[in-house]
RNA sequence: GGCGAGGUAGCUCAGUUGGUUAGAGCAUCGGAUUCAUAACCCGAAGGUCGGCAGUUCAAAUCUGCUCCUCGCUACCA
């Protein structure tokens, strides 16, 4: 169950520095767990907020090859980059560190020691392909061959890009090491695994029970798939050059598995900052709050201490990883505790697409800031008001500006501008004596405290939506008194009473510096400059309206928010199908062409014109096609797996180019003989290839 | 196909343990107002809560079946 911690242990997602990341990751984990870690520190709670780049893991050298370069150069260049977007976009970690840091290998091994140590590890020893040439192991991805499904010669050990399916290194037929060029050969490895199925009960204790009623559906369902499925032993480590050595005697070329060693960047980063904090010299820690008597066993407290509440952001993609194998870690060791709350978030669309760095179809976040500067808190809140929190949600910037422009301009930055605009008017910007109150200002006060327990509930229970919504109506209630107490049709006839309604209005005003702080970091702060907020007020000074004294003076009102004007959405969205189409052209280059071959080899292949008389779906199948086709000879069957391009309906009657003399394949109970030929576009779509003219049935081509 | 999550007003989304006329914002329409970045404020209209059946005095909410979308997974000769 949910507990009030005594401390808080606050993670978001270790992003991975091998590219940018974009909103959608913003609003999956690190704004709402922003908006949480600076709730509580408003409340003076004893919290810390981790976050890091991720470095290691085999993406990184294959971006490294992409890009021509090392994969410390990707790293630093990747890390900087999101280092510098975070800072902007105001995330206020206390640490966000990096997993290449030496006290994250040192934290990292010393985990896997303790597992080890403990004998919670098996090892076992598997074939694995080998670079004698290189002197290295071979990760799926270096390993290039014929796709045993398609026949295309450049797929990958992992998965074949021609036609999409997963495989095996071992699947693949004449492999090559991208490496070297040369065949790899199979050779013994040993790797250490975690035996996740040896915790099933302790998981269905902690999740399927304790955890029933506080976490998420989504969340709590994932788990619950993943543990009905029953858990397996998971490799922990893994054959490459990049990455955490496995701290093991004879354990040359190992290191430890991205996913082992990610999580525990975690712990690394907390480590690195009580380090910090000690020595007074800060590299990647920022103070945010002061802490007393910091030693270096003080990190042991947020992550050991049972009244320590532990709380992951992450986006529904990494919930496996932090429900299922990094709690099992923590738990198998003995001295860790689990995570208390994972609030996961589903993931932004786009534009009524899908987000996708790697399509061109995204808003990262240096593109925003490139565009936006001076807007940080208009995303912050156009994302927080659209959260994916239940489900996928979506972006669009139709509704960026509509956020924008009917609420943070419209709603709180002319309640603001009012309220001060009116003062400087009648009161020469100071605050004047708060007089008599009748009903209505009665009723405001009554409303304006219950404002933030609303919010504090709604964060509390991680519904940021909700919270950010209930800030918004805070600046509606200043509205809507200013336009039922009229103050400016007073200020001819009774000045003292004006004087009421805007010393209550900007007492609303001052209470709005202070609770937008989480959602609105920069406005908080340039507002409180605006009313000259001298002492650090925290949440619970708000509800209240003794904020402003009466003639406490402050400065020209400024406008806290523009407008955004149409051309300037139209133009973001210009630019995004833009990009989107360049990468498509850019993504995909034309693939190289196959080794030569003799004529003999080609005439090997008898390649005909048939007519498809019968089309059906095969059961259970989702991209699977029956075909009966006329191929003048016989009337065959033909399986193939074009569903998700062509309907059986519109296929009948159609002439299709066909390998016949394939050999025959069952697939899904029925035979296959033979091959329908497609041409691959760019955008992944399939065409048939057809005679120009309709030809007999069994034409051969040559 | 298996598993998971969703399908609620034109749009983006809320709806706690089943309980009076199903909510918010935007968009639309009408009114009021002019202190304010033509903004604010008030009001109206708008939904057979994906469909069917069931449990119940009562179902958006529980059960079964079914359709659609998304994610993971299998199938891709």
């Amino acid at each position: 169950m949910d507990k009030e911690g005594k401390r808080y242990m606050v993670t978001a997602a270790l992003p991975y520095a091998n590219g940018p990341k974009h909103i959608g990751h913003l609003a999956g984990a690190y704004i709402p767990a922003d908006v949480y870690v600076r709730y509580l520190r408003l409340n003076n709670r004893d919290v810390l907020f981790v976050s890091g780049s991720d470095e290691h893991g085999t993406a990184i050298p294959n971006q490294a090859l992409k890009e021509n370069t090392t994969p410390q150069a990707i790293i630093d260049k990747y890390d900087a980059l999101l280092r510098d977007c975070f800072e902007k976009l105001g995330m206020s970690f206390d640490i966000y560190h990096r997993t290449s840091e030496k006290i994250h290998h040192e934290t990292s091994q010393e985990f896997f020691l303790t597992l080890y140590n403990k004998g919670l590890l098996t090892e076992e020893t598997s074939e694995q392909y080998y670079d004698d040439e290189a002197k290295v192991f071979l990760a799926d991805r270096y390993i290039v061959g014929t796709c045993p499904k398609c026949s295309f010669a450049k797929a990958y050990g992992d998965q074949c890009e021609n036609c999409g399916s997963s495989l095996s290194p071992r699947e693949l037929i004449n492999p090559r090491s991208t490496l070297s060029g040369k065949p790899p050969v199979l050779k013994l490895t040993k790797h250490w695994y975690l035996p996740l199925q040896n915790y099933e009960d302790w998981l269905k204790q902690w999740i399927l029970e304790s955890h029933k009623n506080d976490w998420r559906p989504n969340v709590y369902g994932q788990c619950k798939s993943w543990i009905d499925a029953g858990l397996q032993p998971r490799a922990m480590t893994r054959d490459l050059d990049w990455g955490i050595k496995v701290p093991l005697p004879n354990a040359e070329g190992k290191v430890l598995y991205v996913w082992f060693d990610a999580p525990v960047g975690y712990i690394s980063a907390t480590r690195a900052f009580f380090k910090e904090i000690e020595k007074g010299s800060f590299k990647y820690a920022k103070q945010n709050r002061p802490f007393q008597h910091v030693n270096n066993e003080t990190w042991r407290k947020y992550w050991q201490r049972k009244d320590t509440k532990l709380v992951h952001f992450i986006g529904k993609d990494n919930i496996v990883f932090h429900c299922i194998i990094f709690p099992i870690m923590l738990h198998a060791t003995g001295e860790y505790i689990v995570p208390d709350q994972v609030p996961a978030n589903e993931f932004m669309n786009l534009e009524g697409d899908k987000m996708s760095t790697s399509r061109g179809w995204s808003i990262e976040m240096h593109e925003y800031l490139e565009d936006f500067p001076t807007k940080p808190d208009e995303l912050r809140y156009a994302l927080l008001t659209n959260l994916p929190e239940t489900k996928d949600s979506e972006f669009t910037w139709k509704d960026f500006q509509a956020k924008n422009n009917n609420e943070l301009v419209a709603i709180f930055g002319n309640f603001i501008n009012r309220a001060l605009v009116l003062t400087q008017k009648y009161f020469d910007n100071r605050v004047p004596e708060l007089g008599v109150m009748n009903e209505i200002d009665q009723r405001v006060v009554t409303e304006l405290k219950s404002f933030p327990s609303r919010i504090a509930d709604a964060i509390e229970g991680y519904h940021f939506r909700e919270a950010a919504a209930h800030l918004m109506d805070l600046a509606r209630l200043g509205n809507k008194y200013l336009a039922e107490t009229e103050p400016w049709k007073l200020a001819k006839t009774d000045l003292p009473r004006v004087g009421t309604i805007l010393n209550l209005a900007l007492q609303v005003s001052a209470n709005l510096a202070i609770v937008c702080e989480p959602f609105l970091p920069f406005t908080s702060k340039k507002l409180k400059e605006m009313l000259s907020f001298s002492q650090a007020m925290d949440w619970r000074s708000t509800g209240e309206i003794n904020l402003l004294k009466a003639g406490h003076g402050f400065a020209e009102p400024r406008l806290l928010f523009e407008k955004i004007e149409d051309l300037v959405i139209e133009n973001q969205v210009y630019k995004l199908n833009e990009k989107k189409r360049k990468m498509e052209l850019d993504a995909q280059p034309v693939e190289p062409s196959k080794p030569e071959i003799s004529f003999d080899e080609f005439s090997k292949m008898d390649i005909r014109v048939g007519k498809i008389l019968k089309a059906e779906r095969v059961e259970k199948s989702k991209k699977l096609l029956k075909f009966q086709v006329d191929t003048g000879m016989d009337t065959r069957t033909v399986l193939s797996g074009i569903a998700e391009h062509f309907t059986p309906e519109e296929m009948v009657g159609k002439q299709v180019t066909l390998l016949v003399n394939l050999a025959p394949r069952k697939i899904m109970g029925f035979e296959s003989q033979g091959m329908i030929l497609t041409a691959a576009d760019k955008d992944g779509k399939l065409r048939l290839l057809q005679p120009s003219d309709v030809v007999a049935p069994g034409s051969k081509i040559s």
